[in-house]
DNA sequence: AAAAAAG
């Protein structure tokens, strides 16, 4: 299969020669017939998996056909950092057929705010939005929907758990009834089921790619530790490699903040989360991007769809509280068939989670000794106040990052061990006191300083030489 | 149970 066989107008098949796009991705191959054929679409597919190509190239290729000059489409999608990445993709085709995209988001301290008006007096044929921006400037006149033709819902799981249900029925409340809809998820669980039926036709086409996978380039690991462990054990791996682009993820903000205030002391990190100011993410997220930061702590915020090339190693801080989590977690490096590493701190507490992750990937993840020198883990089998439970799922291992590899710990199945009953590490324990003093120490004002040589605006990605996995 | 998104 070759793009060339969707025959796509031929300015819109020449940038994608130029870019270097030869043969569509799975979904791609999927997708884009039923896209063109205009009917609605259902698509189960995960980041990673060229989503963005996959809903745009045939959308812009009716756009070319139809001349353009309206407004035609509207993309939308849960985070700012999202809008403004598939904005950036599709500027990077839309450039080859001569049409315009326009992100919609909030925050930005009003500059944002001017800018998107502009754009928006000056008129575009696609948009990329956040619902809340949208539904203002809906709201207060400032930009009509009525000629769109194509409305295009992308992660609509997560929009749907962030609780988008009702902002995206008063946003499909200002579109023609008659367009085409097309919805990707990384999931399809009843709730995105009865809420499909609410914006899409009557007879949807649905396409399903494999879910609940782990890029294959992975190598995925975990450590038991006490919670006490877990920034020294970060610092340790840190240590062992010199890593270009790292992702730490936490589970909160405040996690985020506490983790970023203590490491920042003596490595160079950047914390990310919805606190910051909108200008600050930009920036932060350019940096990393560019790689003028190498490490980055942040909540599930960037957990999904954010796409930066090379990413070599996610560290989860804390277990994900939801198993779709890790698999985007993970997903997040490793990407474009490159290969990347993912470790996972479980503690006492997230052994059940845990659980649910190896059953929802469907393999076990290798239990990783703790290195020279750290005193032990919690045992993962068993809790110190409940009896050593079985642990049903010895499936077969994954391959290991054989560095701290204990294989005496990592082969034999999982017993109550002669210290399950050690709910806390002693307080004679170093690792334990020295942790404990610096969560304690006062709270730190979040604002971040910026020096002037971080101001760059992002890099625009319109020329690059980017392969058609991105989304 | 927490995350994000409109001020």
């Amino acid at each position: 299969m070759n793009f060339s066989e969707f025959n796509f107008e031929s300015s819109l098949q020449e940038g994608l020669d130029a870019m270097g796009f030869e043969k569509p991705t799975p979904v791609q191959e999927q997708a884009i017939p039923v896209i063109l054929e205009g009917k609605d679409i259902i698509a189960c597919a995960q980041t990673g998996t060229g989503k963005t190509a996959a809903f745009i190239l045939p959308v812009l290729n009716k756009i070319a056909q139809s001349g353009g000059g309206k407004l035609d489409t509207l993309v939308l999608a849960p985070t700012r950092e999202l809008a403004i990445q598939i904005d950036q993709q599709i500027q990077g085709f839309a450039y080859f057929v001569g049409i315009s995209s326009i992100p919609i988001y909030g925050g930005g301290d009003g500059v944002i705010w001017e800018q998107q008006k502009r754009a928006l007096e000056q008129g575009a044929e696609i948009v990329v939005a956040t619902p809340g921006r949208l539904i203002a400037l809906l709201a207060g006149g400032k930009i009509k929907l009525d000629t769109l033709k194509h409305l295009i819902l992308d992660e609509a799981d997560r929009m749907l758990d962030m609780g988008f249900s009702d902002d995206l029925l008063t946003i499909v409340n200002y579109l023609p009834k008659d367009r085409q809809t097309i919805l990707f998820s990384a999931t399809m669980p009843p709730k995105i089921r009865t809420f499909s039926k609410k914006l899409l036709n009557n007879n949807p086409e649905e396409i399903s790619l494999a879910v609940g996978k782990t890029a294959e380039g992975v190598t995925q690991s975990a450590y038991l530790v006490y919670d006490a462990q877990k920034e020294d054990l970060t610092r340790h791996i840190l240590k062992q490699k010199d890593y270009e682009a790292v992702i730490i993820f936490a589970s909160t903000k405040e996690k985020v903040k506490s983790l970023y205030k203590a490491l920042k002391k003596d490595i160079e990190v950047e914390a990310f989360h919805s606190d910051l100011e909108q200008v600050e993410r930009e920036q932060i997220m350019s940096r990393f991007k560019n790689r003028a930061l190498k490490v980055l702590i942040g909540t599930d915020i960037i957990s999904r769809g954010i796409d930066v090339v090379g990413i070599e190693l996610v560290i989860n801080f804390d277990t994900p509280n939801d198993p779709e989590d890790y698999v985007h977690r993970v997903g997040r490096t490793a990407r474009a068939d490159s290969q990347g590493e993912a470790i996972t701190f479980i503690n006492d507490k997230d052994r059940h989670k845990f659980n649910r992750i190896e059953a929802l990937i469907g393999m076990e993840i290798e239990k990783l000794s703790l290195p020279e020198g750290y005193p032990e883990g919690p045992s993962y089998g068993s809790t110190a106040t409940s009896k050593p439970r079985h642990k049903g799922n010895s499936k077969h291992k994954t391959k290991g990052n054989s560095q701290y590899k204990n294989p005496e710990k990592a082969e034999r199945s999982p017993k109550p061990r002669a210290r399950q009953n050690v709910k806390e590490i002693p307080s004679s324990n170093n690792i334990e006191s020295k942790e404990q003093a610096t969560s304690i120490k006062p709270r730190q004002n979040p604002k971040i300083e910026r020096s002037p040589e971080f101001q760059e605006k992002p890099k625009n990605s319109k020329f690059g030489s980017r392969k058609n996995v991105i989304d």
